[in-house]
DNA sequence: TGAATACCGAACGACCTGTTCAGTATCGCC
DNA sequence: GGCGATACTGAACAGGTCGTTCGGTATTCA
């Protein structure tokens, strides 16, 4: 968005900066990389640097733009509506996986090891936010306004897709996208299901857990008592 | 293990360091604190710092060390074969969602920002070596060899489980403990089964998904194809 | 008490960061 | 084609961190 760039010099300075910054990852891992190894791999000034990015995430975040754009452009078949239906084979993150795969010598470089964590977040949002959105659509259109179980739900769907994607790499993608989508839609989709009271469909309707009284007051008094512990610890303290 | 360290100047220095550490960290997030901050905090010689750690993240695991030895006891009460059970009120995650209630303020420190990447980790492996021990010893006791799965399976569970623990602290722990564990078995218990072929109390007693051939093939030929792919990419190329 | 050893403190070189500035090259556009 | 605008160069800057070294001092163990 905002793409109009016009001057050449800029286009091939932010690109020469890019591309050092793609090699280098890939060599030596993010977190090894320097600033300075970048502007030597670049050829490119100092000062030019700076006066693109503001460091060094700035510039790892500039090339992870374009790969947003190019999920976005795949995930842009999947319509809302169709991420509702958990029960049959959506293929909702088929996508996830094949750019993943496509891309997969920069997903591991970035996400192996810690050096991940802002680029995981990134992905973290990119699929948590219209999964939300979604299901919060579903929810009201099922009447059941249980906003507060909708981020849980999302937060464990994401982290576990996340986190079997970054297995699925370092494991050298023992299965297909295909598969794995459908394996994690089937690990997933009834629980979710169940704990949204939707899947009417199945056995059982969602029983249970919130249960017999209104979760809040029941929280409040949890976090009042936990945080009374905190403040008065034991012999040798807790939370030091 | 091995704990036996007599000359009480380093068990006071190493503890001062740890204490400094912890308290910079609460402060400004582990991020932004330096050695040189630490030093300064504790009160003790560069030098001396350099004897006992290697370095700032050194120093926090050995922090982090104790916290294990804490949780470890904390989870000795529940014994392998209680793990088995996911259909039933268990508890195994009570333990974990307590001991973070309890250290809430250093967790969120450490797991909120970036920081975590190494403590995550750390948790994850703590986590998944006990389930994963467990699981094979149940589906070997069911006489199904999929082991392959496993991985993926509690690759899955762990994400979550650590996913919705860090939202759950960010939400300034919304449930109890005892809540949060009984939302996730409810959540993650009926999927992980069916795609272990366990619960044969389940209605599906797991079909599909590696349905009609070995998994095997189909998986080298896709890696072949995509290594292919990989090394004659389009115009502007993939993976570049 | 005496020998072992942990600490101090100061200094070291090496590295990285982010900013400045005058001079030069390249660009867009009329 | 040419001119004004703009991006880049290159070098230097101060400020900071890191990990190591060393002789001298203090504490501890036995």
């Amino acid at each position: 968005m905002g793409g109009e760039r016009r001057d050449r010099r800029v286009v091939r300075s932010r690109r020469l900066l890019q591309d050092a910054l793609m090699a280098l990852v890939l060599e030596r891992g993010y977190a090894a990389v320097t600033v300075q190894a970048v502007l030597d791999r670049a050829d490119v000034g100092r000062a030019t640097f700076y006066a693109h990015f503001t460091g060094k995430e700035a510039l790892l975040l500039s090339i992870f733009e374009e790969l947003r754009e190019s999920i976005h452009r795949e995930l842009a078949g999947i319509t809302p509506a169709t991420v509702a239906r958990f029960g049959e084979g959506v293929g909702l993150l088929q996508p996830l996986f094949a750019h993943a795969a496509q891309h997969r010598r920069l997903y591991r470089a970035l996400l192996g090891s810690r050096d991940g964590a802002a680029l995981l977040h990134s992905l973290h949002e990119m699929l948590a936010a219209p999964l939300r959105e979604h299901l919060e659509a579903a929810i009201a259109h099922h009447r059941r306004p249980l906003t507060a179980q909708v981020d849980l739900v999302v937060t464990a769907y994401v982290s576990a897709v996340l986190g079997v994607l970054v297995w699925w790499l370092e494991a050298d993608l023992p299965y297909t996208p295909q598969e794995m989508d459908r394996v994690i839609e089937r690990l997933m989709s009834l629980g979710m299901g169940r704990a949204l009271g939707l899947h009417s469909d199945m056995g059982a309707p969602a029983p249970g857990w919130e249960g017999e009284e209104a979760p809040v007051d029941r929280t409040r008094d949890h976090n009042r008592e936990l945080r009374r512990a905190a403040r008065a610890p034991g012999p040798h303290g807790v939370d030091r």
